[in-house]
DNA sequence: GATGAATGAGGATTCATTCAT
DNA sequence: CATGAATGAATCCTCATTCAT
């Protein structure tokens, strides 16, 4: 599948655009010179400028995935895991920033459910590996009592890993309403940290 | 300035679109619909598209500061007060979201001075408003003693309110740094709250 | 409606192009230029190209029954009445050719429904001018007895007029079915003005 | 020439969808994939796509003229034998469309000069086929003696048959004057059905 | 023979912008 | 003040055609 080298030179390409200056500002002519060929060779490889735009975002959401599956069963400790859990995918949704989260908001809607899928796909997966980890501290004692895990991994992983928080473009109120909630969670976590614990 | 309906209409009408759609897929067209006026009406009151955007950010923007000034004026303990800092922002963001952060990706370049100018005036006011707030809670001695305030602020502001590391999509590598010292920082104050401390 | 110089130029110019180039081989490029002005322009008017082609068709056909409806009103006896309704369509299906009849073909499908209804509106108008007349020849006795006029109307119009034959290109089977039953009529029609009627 | 599986295909492939589609709206990709094989495949038979249009519509009129003549010649009476003449092509036309008739119309002008002799031979063949049977006809004395056979040869040639009349799309100013002489043969054949003859 | 890969030319459509009124 | 009319530039997409294998 990424055997073909132009198929690649297209993904690379795009990946590069769209990161750098979103769906809507990246043309196919772009990718096109930017990958060293015709515009109408993206169109042999792929229907249109948005299955382009989702092949690149599977791409990477795939190599990400695999990085970090890797990484968390390489490290030993509660505390390594998850932190590389926390630390990983910031640092490949910057570096691959809007492909991997922002850009989401400017695929046009009729491609959004597909868009959808992959990323509820990400989310669970994401999450699965949160649970993961979670147990694993469970299991050794290692969490604050007082922490409700299963919600913690829901709130941390809209918030700062492939959630849906940052996506939802639609249900204006809903958003909200999930933000008085969720953000509350958030919030306390850091206040915790902020805050000096009077006795 | 704002007293005429017209150009009032045209920024709310601006607002609402941007904020739904983002800055590339609203039109001049759509703006001109939804405010009931004549497309060229706009250029009327403002001479370009990205002038158009800009004023509605100001505007909004502006409102979002005199509401969280009185709001953290009025709060009368330390949590308080650091709560609806920490919380309004959020809100606002996402009530008028693109229009406040993520549509800023998608502005031209020749026009990012001049919104790099605004969005730093914005980060500097947020940033003396939580310093206030800090030194508020320093002089109470709230704040937990092995807390650097000064630096808290900074990554709190960038992360979580009006700050730089989301909107940056040039220098990466410069990006990537960053997430690298300041993520340790959000991670640690999110693990002081997920990990028993022992004694 | 036909006031505005500027829409009227791209109809005028749109007629004279499908009507000798077909829609497919017909570009707004070459409508724009036709007419005198930008491509865009055309964008002002009209919506798409098919709305463009369909305007133009509207406005032909308009025109059409106006002249033909004041031709027949205009003649004395039953024979010049009956001649004229055949004559004029056909020539000017001719003078606009593919515009009012073949290009159909070449509509996309998403509008066939728009233009099977203006074209089923057509055609009962056809219909019912030719029932008038042929009513007008029976009060006078100047029909063939053993004709039945119904039928008649409803084959010449198929074949001869503004009817269905010309333009299903679907469902061949029912179109040769079609051909199979009333085709007779026609060859009938036409076989007896060649064969000589022995006695 | 047709014993080629692969040709064969292609042409088979090229009538059904030239049939049903028109000649600008079927595309190699779509015959390729219809014929079950690779679109570079077709060039390996024929020289453009032009040249593959006019290979099936050749293919599909030699087949017409094998079925008429031999149909033509088991006839055993003159009405007969005219009735096959007249009803045949019809269906032939319907049922292989535009491929035999108005797809022609689409053809880019260059080629329209090796269209055309292919057009003229086969005119010519039906005319001839035709005046075979009227001489048939008026060795037997069977026609109307008023009519001039010859001219209605041609006229029902070009009305009905594969004639000229439905082909040209340049000189218009020709084919109206042409309508207009012609068509009130076909009229005073179908009113001379119509209308009651006094005595 | 047959094909996968690649492309250039062209076409429909959108949209920010201008300008006369 | 406000706008209707007009446009140039850009963008997605299609497709006949070529060519190396």
């Amino acid at each position: 599948m990424n055997d073909n080298p132009t198929r690649s030179r297209i993904l690379e390409a795009g990946i590069k655009l769209f990161s750098r200056y979103g769906y809507m500002k990246t043309s196919l002519e772009d990718i096109a010179r930017e990958a060293g060929i015709a515009k109408a060779t993206i169109y042999y490889y792929f229907p249109s400028k948005e299955e382009t735009f989702l092949a690149a975002f599977r791409d990477k959401a795939q190599e990400l995935f695999e990085v970090l599956e890797r990484q968390i069963a390489e490290a030993q400790t509660f505390e390594e895991k998850l932190s590389r859990l926390l630390r990983l995918p910031m640092k490949y949704i910057f570096e691959n920033m809007p492909i991997l989260a922002e850009a989401l908001r400017q695929i046009p809607p009729n491609y959004l459910q597909s868009l959808e899928d992959s990323r509820l796909e990400y989310h669970d997966r994401m999450l699965r590996l949160f649970r993961e980890i979670m147990l694993f501290g469970q299991e050794r004692s290692l969490l604050a009592e007082s922490l409700d895990a299963e919600r913690i991994c829901e709130v941390i992983n809209d918030w700062f890993l492939l959630g849906d928080s940052c996506f939802y473009n639609n249900d204006k109120d809903l958003i909200v309403q999930r933000i008085e909630r969720d953000h509350d969670t958030v919030i306390s976590l850091l206040l915790y940290g902020i805050i000096k614990r009077t006795r």
